[in-house]
DNA sequence: TCAGAAGCTGACCAAATGGTCATGGCATAT
DNA sequence: ATATGCCATGACCATTTGGTCAGCTTCTGA
């Protein structure tokens, strides 16, 4: 269930995270989006340690207070931003079989995770620092969770290899040379910017690189780029 | 010369940096390696922001008075720690020419990044919370020589696919598949670690990473896999 | 032997940190 | 009107932050 575990101590009561019935006003709806969206940008720049309240209450145009106030404290809304890019990360680990295409979930699974990186750079900016600072509150989840799909897929790619649909290489390897490709766009933009110029990457350039992507690691993996 | 600018505000007056014309105390370089390994890991796990000097110099067994003393500033020290690992990094940015091999050139590519990220995964890390928070200490390199680089490289790349020596990719894209899988491998430990279930990553993994990556983008690019 | 420099560090500082709390505003239901 | 409950926040707190400095020890050269 993309539960986040805290390293140590015990969750603190959150006012501002008890379901609430329903009918929540819009004011606190509103208010809470704006904290959510901040607080993302802030730990993604700063990471846990660095950021601090003052700054996603500045940047979410609210007293420090009230930012308490909503998310109970600074832990308590660090988790819940992990939990939320948890579950867009969950919504694109789908199922798939032996018997579908090859080529086809590969690139499904490459543009799926492009789109990912595109749509929440901060998100994923905020899970890259979490990784790098060692995983403090993701480390059951990566163990756990994460780590059944990957053998899951791992065991298909294996089958795939053995029917002759694509080379033998090693499965964990391949889903971690997907990743790694993709998330570099989000996580290093600076880099990226910088390198090519650019104030930022428009949707052809993302295409651009989805494809260049897709056709570089299906052929390197030997499989022929569409089912017949 | 790999400068590393400050965003803003000039230097202070840095006691323990200015060269001390040679014969340095051994005790005096025998610390400041302590301290810059400490704080290279404490900067790689926390970014900039969220590094005290405290931890720093818990880690390095010294007052914190005593980092103070020899790095003049928590900037300085950071500025510092960029610039070593950016000689590493210039270090394998070797020259190519059209009369190379491109397997050997990017097998050696692959290989020698890899090791820099084995050899010196606090440096990668440091080096990827930078420009995961923007990049603010990097951006000049990042978009001056750093870019050169790239760009004559990429135009050797295109000669290589105009002679038929490999398929007419993008030049630019294919660096950064290179050097996202194998930073992959550094920034990504604790993920790594986690879905494979090891505690580190042995040498004949390393050696079996290489080998994956080489294979994969070797073939996904249309180049033979040795030249005759 | 001794003066001066270099190495070192505890005590201290203003500023910022995460967090608490008493209070005030403002709706709706009585 | 008046009471009730949520919304909101300024004032405050102990702790930690990066950095300074006076004064200590240790080394070095004459």
């Amino acid at each position: 269930m993309t539960e986040v575990n805290a390293p140590s101590g015990q969750g603190a009561k959150e006012p501002g995270a008890k379901e609430k019935s329903e009918a929540n006003g819009m004011i606190r709806q509103h208010n809470e989006q704006a904290i959510l969206a901040a607080a993302e940008r802030v730990f993604a720049l700063y990471g846990y340690r660095g950021a601090s309240l003052q700054a996603i209450a500045d940047r979410a145009g609210l007293p420090k207070s009230n930012v308490l106030y909503y998310m109970g404290s600074k832990r308590g809304l660090y988790v819940r931003l992990l939990e939320r890019m948890m579950e867009r990360w969950n919504a694109l680990l789908d199922d798939i079989s032996v018997e579908d295409d090859p080529a086809e979930v590969l690139e499904a699974f490459i543009r799926s995770k492009m789109q990912l990186s595109r749509r929440h750079p901060e998100g994923s900016r905020l899970f890259a620092a979490e990784i790098l600072g060692g995983a403090p509150f993701l480390q059951e989840y990566l163990s756990g969770e994460l780590r059944d799909w990957v053998q899951s897929r791992a065991a298909v790619f294996r089958e795939w290899a053995e029917r002759g649909l694509m080379d033998p290489v090693d499965p964990i390897l391949l889903i971690f040379l997907i990743w790694s490709s993709t998330q570099h766009y989000a996580d290093f933009e600076a880099q990226v910017l910088g390198i090519t110029g650019r104030d930022e990457l428009s949707d052809s350039d993302v295409e651009e690189i989805t494809a260049f992507l897709t056709r570089v690691i299906l052929k390197g993996c030997g499989i022929r780029p569409r089912h017949a």
